[in-house]
DNA sequence: ACAGTTTCCCGTAAATGC
DNA sequence: TGCATTTACGGGAAACTG
């Protein structure tokens, strides 16, 4: 009869950060007759602690707050707690004695709520707790954290299981594949296509990807560094997800970006292209890195690819990402520079697809001469290959078969039904 | 016989953010015998709180701390406070009648500290408190606050005067410039020569400036607004210093940038000078901002200057301006881009002063073209101008002459004197 | 409405712990 | 010593508050 919400990060529920406010929201699920009674809810953290050694922690503020009659809204009974935040409990006295299994992201914490129902005397006393929560102190365990709260949403559908990553389940690749395009249309608008989901399935599992329900461990997606890389897969794609939400949204949901194209790919596509024409692909070798590959032809008739080093937040920062396809420069020893970029893949002219967002500078009025950056490569000398077959341009994305996840993946607490007890 | 010690903000003393630790030293004049003493000190913010209605905080942390043996060192027995913090007190009952006179960073507190020495069942009681204090909570509040500090310091002696802003002294133009230089050369490594203070000067007062002992208010130093800007004098100066500290320090260490120079004396030196002769100018309309400035000469023999829009931290920290005036070029109408930076004002030719200032990239060995961003304007239409008589050019800044201050500004409290009573 | 001021909190850097 | 984790706090922006 009663209902946890649960504290919301920046759209990543499930997860708090020490020193970081947030909210819950606990509501009763019976009508009451509008009677002389009153409901005190209380929220506790780790409540029964498990018995992994795990950090503690206690909520700062105030925890407790009665329900009445003016909290009565939509039918149904509810308080909010706002402005509660955690911290750690420090042992003075070192008992901490952890088994360091788990990292702090794996570890399960959750909220308890008591409440105390009195009606003329008569007390009840009722008690529910969230879904397990996952507990950071700096925004850089966020990616982790998330990779956990997914993980666990999408293996298990216990209430509680706050030993979960003790021995997690593996993911089959339709499950995972799944929720990852989610994350993309979640976070970034518009979510991955199959050849997109194939290139992730291949890096994570090799060529096995053909067969829909290969298994991914949790360690694999989300523990080990890819081989020769120092990070993670789940890393090295939240960085991406982080990239498209502060640097390219317009251009990512344009569609414009192929983004998750092996490199044999990507070259088989652009092989037989008019020369110019490119496309936009995610950087594997760096965190959160965008670059272009363009094809020419040299003299001789042989095909070269070229890609310019990938650009990152900083840059991306200093020059919006459109209008650096805009303005990019080739410059080879000191011939007059040459914007190598024509065709979007498949032969779309550039200036068609990324015009509308283009950043026109408004020329302000100043007794200045405007300047702006442009993005520039000095050639000295050409690195060309050949590439082995061609293989079929990909028709432009067509997501939305997963909008139906939200409820696989349920974090609004609002629609998830915990049945009370005790 | 005893001497505190101040709360350390990054270089700038005396000003105590909320909620950022601070430390303090007290340390004890007298040499006392090896016998069995004791010596506890507390540190009290804000004592004897001032009858202007003020903020008031509290030390959130421990605050009192036992002297013994162990701190005796260099011949004194002193004790250091550190990770002090503070916090405002909040009236519930809103008693803060403020009488809303002074700003915050007007506002000046101060650290008391009480001992008890306590010799052989004799107890005798010390007392001695700090400089005046500013309290900020937000950095942003930072360069009001160290207006405030300077002013203070360079106009009374009084050690404790917290009333002072109530009626603030005015400065004379030969102490502020002093203070001014010595800024520059304190947080940037090279102060203000003449040339330059005439600049600021007249900004300041008019042309007045001849008149050395010409008086400047505290009010159009630190809270008019500079006509027509939207900012104060300090503010905009203290722009400008932090803008060479993070981006500007070599270049302004070598004597590169003339920086304050009307744009009167600007086109006079320019005039007379090849073509491609330019300096480099702080923006007088925006803050933080640098430009250069260079002479053309068009087809019918006109005197041309062209200044480009003043680079700001941003876009600095995406390119380092040595960079950006070896890479900077102009394209007129589709003609090859060319740079029109030739000798730096007088005559030194561009690579030679900023050779080795240049951000030599180093270009790692990748599958990816090296891209960087270059600083270029596109000119349609050129405004030209003539400009009136010339001037003759200055000579390299010749400072030095200010590091006497160290004595007058004296925030290192190490060497400041409190006699000590009660 | 608004300006001065404070709070909030990300993201980087430094410190700490193991 | 190195890695995992926490703390510190500048800086931009939102929230507060008269």
């Amino acid at each position: 009869e009663k209902q946890p919400c649960m504290p919301t990060h920046p759209q990543k529920p499930l997860i708090i950060k020490t020193g970081v406010q947030f909210t819950t929201k606990v509501r009763l699920l019976v009508k009451l007759p509008e009677v002389d009674y009153q409901l005190k809810v209380k929220t506790i953290f780790d409540k029964d602690l498990p018995p992994g050694r795990v950090r503690q922690f206690f909520i700062l503020t105030n925890n407790t707050k009665v329900m009445d009659i003016e909290d009565y809204s939509n039918g149904c009974l509810s308080v909010d707690f706002r402005h509660l935040q955690l911290k750690e409990k420090k042992y003075i006295n070192g008992t901490k004695g952890s088994e360091g299994l788990l990292s702090v992201t794996e570890e399960l914490h959750s909220l308890s709520f008591e409440a105390c129902f009195t009606v003329q005397g008569l007390t009840i006393d009722l008690e529910t707790c969230s879904l397990p929560l996952v507990v950071i102190s700096n925004v850089s365990q966020l990616p982790g954290g998330w990779a956990s709260v997914m993980w666990y949403n999408l293996l298990t559908h216990e209430p509680r299981n706050l030993a979960f990553f003790g021995n997690p389940p593996r993911a089959s690749w339709s499950q995972l594949s799944e929720v990852l395009s989610w994350q993309f249309s979640t976070f970034a608008g518009r979510g991955l296509n199959k050849e997109q989901l194939n290139m992730l399935g291949e890096k994570l599992l090799g060529q096995h990807v053909s067969c829909n329900d290969y298994h991914v461990s949790w360690s694999k997606f989300s523990k080990e560094n890819i081989s020769g890389k120092p990070f993670g897969f789940w890393m090295w794609l939240d960085s991406i997800l982080e990239l498209i939400k502060k640097h390219l949204l317009p251009v990512w949901n344009e569609n414009y970006i192929m983004g998750f194209v092996s490199k044999e790919l990507e070259r088989s596509l652009l092989k037989d292209r008019e020369r110019g024409t490119f496309l936009l692909r995610f950087s594997e070798s760096h965190l959160g890195g965008i670059t272009f590959t363009w094809v020419e032809h040299s003299d001789n008739g042989e095909v070269k690819f070229n890609s310019v080093e990938p650009y990152t937040k900083n840059r991306l920062s200093a020059l919006p990402f459109a209008d650096i396809i805009r303005d990019y420069k080739v410059i080879s020893d000191g011939v007059v520079p040459e914007n190598p970029l024509k065709f979007l893949y498949p032969d779309i002219p550039k200036d068609e697809a990324f015009g509308r967002l283009y950043n026109s500078q408004p020329s302000k009025v100043t007794p200045y001469i405007t300047s702006t950056l442009i993005p520039i490569s000095e050639l000295r000398s050409h690195t060309s290959t050949s590439s082995p077959a061609c293989q079929s341009p990909e028709p432009p994305m067509t997501p939305g078969e997963f909008n139906m996840l939200n409820d696989q993946l349920c974090f609004d607490i609002d629609t998830m039904s915990s049945p009370y007890s005790e």
